[in-house]
DNA sequence: CAAAATAGTGAACGTCGTTCAATAATAAAC
DNA sequence: GTTTATTATTGAACGACGTTCACTATTTTG
C-alpha cells in the first residue's frame, strides 16, 4: 500500500475550503434525514434546500443533481470506515482472496443500504464515462484499481492488462451483480459476489 | 439456431396493433430527421410532438424518454439487417469464434452511429435492471445469449453458469468498452471489442 | 487597502414528465 | 347490430427540475 492516504480528509487549504465543506456536510446531513423520513423519491431539492436554509441556486452548486448527495454521504461513510477496512484486508493473503474479502465487506455494507442502492447506482453508471475530467473518483475504482495492482505484483492477476483498466472492467461487472441482486428477490449479495468474482478471474471459456 | 425468428416483425393482432405500430414508426421517423438536422440534444419533445403532428401526451405514451426513439430506430435497423448479419455469423465456427465476429459487425455499426451512442448506451444501462417486466428486450441481449448457447453446446464455454447471466455479464462489459472508446479519443473499437472478448473468456486470473 | 475571485440570494424562465376530464375509435359481448 | 369495455388521443394545467441573471457579501491576493 502507498504511504499517503487513500481518502485525503480534506486539503484544508484556507477558511472558503473550509466553509465549503462544511456547507456540504451540512446540506448532505439535511438531505440524509429528509431521505430517511419520507424515502428518497419523494424528496426535492427545493425542500432540502428550504430544510438546509440555503437558496435553490446554492445547493444546485454544491449538488447538481440529488444522487450526487448520496455519494458524498456514502463517501464520507467509506472514508471513515476506511481504517476498519483496512486492517480486515491487511488479514487476507493480497490478490485474489483480499479482493474477495473485500466484496464480503462491501456486501455487508450495502444491503445495509439497499434502500437507496438503485439510484446511486444507476447515477454511478451515468457518471462513470468521465474518467479525463477532473471528476471526483468514487474511491471503489481506486480501491478496485488498488487492490488488483497487488494481485499483479502477487501474481495472481495477469500483467498484461493495465491495472486501471481491469479494475474498470471488474467496477463494471461489479455494478451488474448489484443491480441483478437488486431485482431479483431472495438472492444473497454475499454469494452473488464471490460468484461474479470467480468468473471474472477464471472466464468465461473452459478452462484448457 | 431456433427455427422461430429471432426478429418478429410484427405479431399481426388486429388493426388496433398495426395503427400502434404505423405510429412509433412516424413518430420515430420524425424525430430522427430532427435529430440529424439538428442534433439529439438540441431537439425537444415537445418539438417531436409537433412536428409529428400528434399531442405531447401522445408522444409520451409511446415513448417515454427521448432516447426511447433512439431505441426504436436501431431495433429496426437490426431487424432489417439481421439476414445479412447472420449469414455472415454462419461462416464463422459456432462459439468463442462466431462472437467474436459478431463484435466485429457490432464495431463496424457503432463507427456508423457514434454520435447518437453516448446517449443511446446511458439510457441502455439505466433501463438494464428491468428484466422481469414487459421490458423491450434490446435484441442485444438476445443475440448474446444465443451465441453464448452455442459456445456451451460446443464445448467452447462454461456450462456452470446459465446462459443468460453469462449474457449479462458480457453485455456490461461490453457497455463499458462502448463507454471507454467514446470517451478515449484515438482508439480501434474493434481492437477494444476483440481484446474485451479475450479478457471475458480468459479471465483476469493468470492461467494456471 | 484595492482588486479579483468566490459564495450566496431571489426571481423568473424553459423544459420535463405527469395528471385530469373528456372525446373518438376499435374490440369484444350479447 | 347494438351495446359494452378497452384503448388512443387531446388540451390544459401542474409540480419539479435545472438554469440564467443581476446583485450583494465575503474571502483571497498583490
Amino acid at each position: 500500500m502507498s504511504n499517503k492516504p487513500a481518502f485525503p480528509s480534506h486539503p484544508d487549504a484556507g477558511r472558503r475550503e473550509r466553509k465549503r465543506q462544511q456547507q456540504c456536510d451540512h446540506l448532505a446531513d439535511t438531505a440524509w434525514a429528509l431521505f430517511e423520513a419520507e424515502g428518497f423519491e419523494a424528496v426535492t431539492m427545493e425542500r432540502i434546500a428550504e430544510a438546509g436554509d440555503v437558496s435553490k441556486v446554492t445547493l444546485y452548486r454544491h449538488f447538481p443533481v440529488k444522487e450526487a448527495l448520496l455519494r458524498h454521504v456514502f463517501h464520507r461513510e467509506l472514508r471513515e470506515a476506511w481504517p476498519a477496512i483496512q486492517s480486515e484486508l491487511a488479514a487476507a493473503r493480497p490478490g485474489r482472496a483480499r479482493l474477495a474479502r473485500f466484496l464480503q465487506l462491501q456486501a455487508a455494507w450495502c444491503e445495509s443500504r439497499r434502500g437507496y442502492l438503485l439510484p446511486y447506482v444507476r447515477f454511478r453508471m451515468s457518471d462513470m464515462r468521465r474518467p479525463e475530467e477532473g471528476r471526483e473518483r468514487s474511491g471503489m475504482d481506486r480501491i478496485f484499481g488498488e487492490l488488483i495492482a497487488q494481485g499483479q505484483a502477487c501474481g495472481d492477476f495477469r500483467q498484461d492488462i493495465a491495472a486501471p483498466l481491469l479494475a474498470m472492467h471488474l467496477q463494471f461487472v461489479h455494478l451488474a451483480t448489484l443491480l441483478r441482486w437488486l431485482s431479483e428477490e431472495g438472492l444473497s449479495l454475499a454469494d452473488e459476489l464471490a460468484s461474479m468474482l470467480n468468473l471474472v478471474c477464471d472466464g468465461m471459456a473452459v478452462r484448457s
